[in-house]
DNA sequence: ATCTGCGCGACTGTCAACAGTTGGTCTGTC
DNA sequence: GACAGACCAACTGTTGACAGTCGCGCAGAT
């Protein structure tokens, strides 16, 4: 039986706190909930099962976030984005992930990055044939691993904070639009520029992506 | 009887979550609570004066601020900042901070927003005379004027959650070193750079603005 | 002396209830 | 019919209490 125990397969006993985060920001970022839906706290905890000190806590950190914005009294709705938003979102984006290549790009053995980006590739170009979500979890896997891999844990957690704003814009913008933007030849190219070690011309391509694909969602 | 009715001084009825949560970030960022100590919900809500409750969900707050980090069990502690992890504050401060320059550099009219500039500037001068405390205020002041003139709200907040890390930053580094970075020229060439409208160049006096605060911190 | 249960204290996870405020509605009066 | 004022329902702010779990120390067996 020593298999069985050692296999700890039931190890990640997440909290209702962390469940409820989850469920809510998945309602917000597929358009479960509308933007400008009034959250209110007593009908949210019942249809969730937990309660309302629990559910507040998840609340706040969906507020951080920026998910969900505050009105007079305390009333939390989920968050309307315009045009001139995503664009303010994705130029923060842009910031953080040319950050993320130029740091790369100052590492003195790449190839195990390469390696890994070109897999985050490789699973976009899969997810081709899976639909449209997979194919999102796919970019902003890629994008995320790119942050990740710089080892720069502020700057991950800068970009992870942003993820669920790059959601609603996704959201916003329609499915449609945004899979023009999952091009697979285009992220090649940031990986290739990654690969030659020019910081300014890695940074430079980032730039040119974002900028590209705010204007594929809002133009 | 109408003048006291109309001052609205009362206006701001903070929540006690709010009263919770400043009183927290000024104890961690001054020290007061110093890095690694363990924060025990029953001992802080007593000291506080506040139910478990309401803490807890200033503690979220805090914990999505990086300025408290949860530990196995829930355990909530003090974030303990390293020079690797510093450094890469600063980079993604810095990253922030130009694409603000740039932002402000697109502006037709820029008249405005290098006169606010001036005057937080002016406030740095006046703070030399105050103590060290006051002029930390002012400089950080200074940085935060420029995220928000760019009108981006997402940079603002994005810089926002980074102010708690980089208060813990200068704690860490002693107040001596960090008054190091309150030169009133060196943010006086910001201003200049950005008022040329060259962006590439107001980008990089940011960046080696920032590059040399880290030096001076962890240095 | 070491190891194994066993209690016990300490803390966090979760919940249900109370209090205060706001906005709407209904009624009575002019 | 319009307006003023008083109820009333709906929410959020806040609290105290209960339950489960983890770590530690102590006693007893080998």
């Amino acid at each position: 039986m020593a298999a069985e125990t050692l296999s700890l397969a039931g190890l990640e006993k997440t909290s209702l706190r962390q469940q409820a985060l989850a469920a809510l920001r998945r309602a917000i970022t597929t358009g479960e909930l509308a933007p400008g839906t009034h959250l209110v706290e007593t009908e949210l905890s019942e249809s969730l099962q937990i309660s309302r000190g629990t559910l507040r806590e998840a609340m706040r950190q969906l507020q951080q976030e920026g998910l969900i914005a505050a009105g007079p009294r305390g009333r939390l709705s989920v968050r309307h984005l315009d045009a001139k938003e995503i664009r303010d979102i994705f130029a923060v984006r842009a910031a953080l992930e040319s950050l993320a290549a130029a740091q790369l790009c100052e590492l003195a053995d790449r190839a195990g990055v390469i390696a890994a980006l070109h897999g985050a590739i490789a699973a976009m170009d899969d997810a081709e044939r899976d639909g449209l979500e997979p194919r999102i979890e796919a970019d902003l896997n890629f994008h995320r691993t790119l942050c990740r891999l710089t080892g720069n844990e502020t700057l991950l957690h800068s970009w992870q904070s942003l993820e669920g704003n790059i959601r609603m814009s996704i959201m916003f913008a329609g499915l449609e639009r945004a899979v023009r933007n999952m091009d697979v030849k285009r992220h090649a190219d940031i990986v290739d520029a990654i690969e030659t070690g020019d910081k300014a011309k890695a940074a430079e391509t980032i730039r040119a992506h974002m900028s590209g694909a705010a204007q594929n969602l809002v133009g």
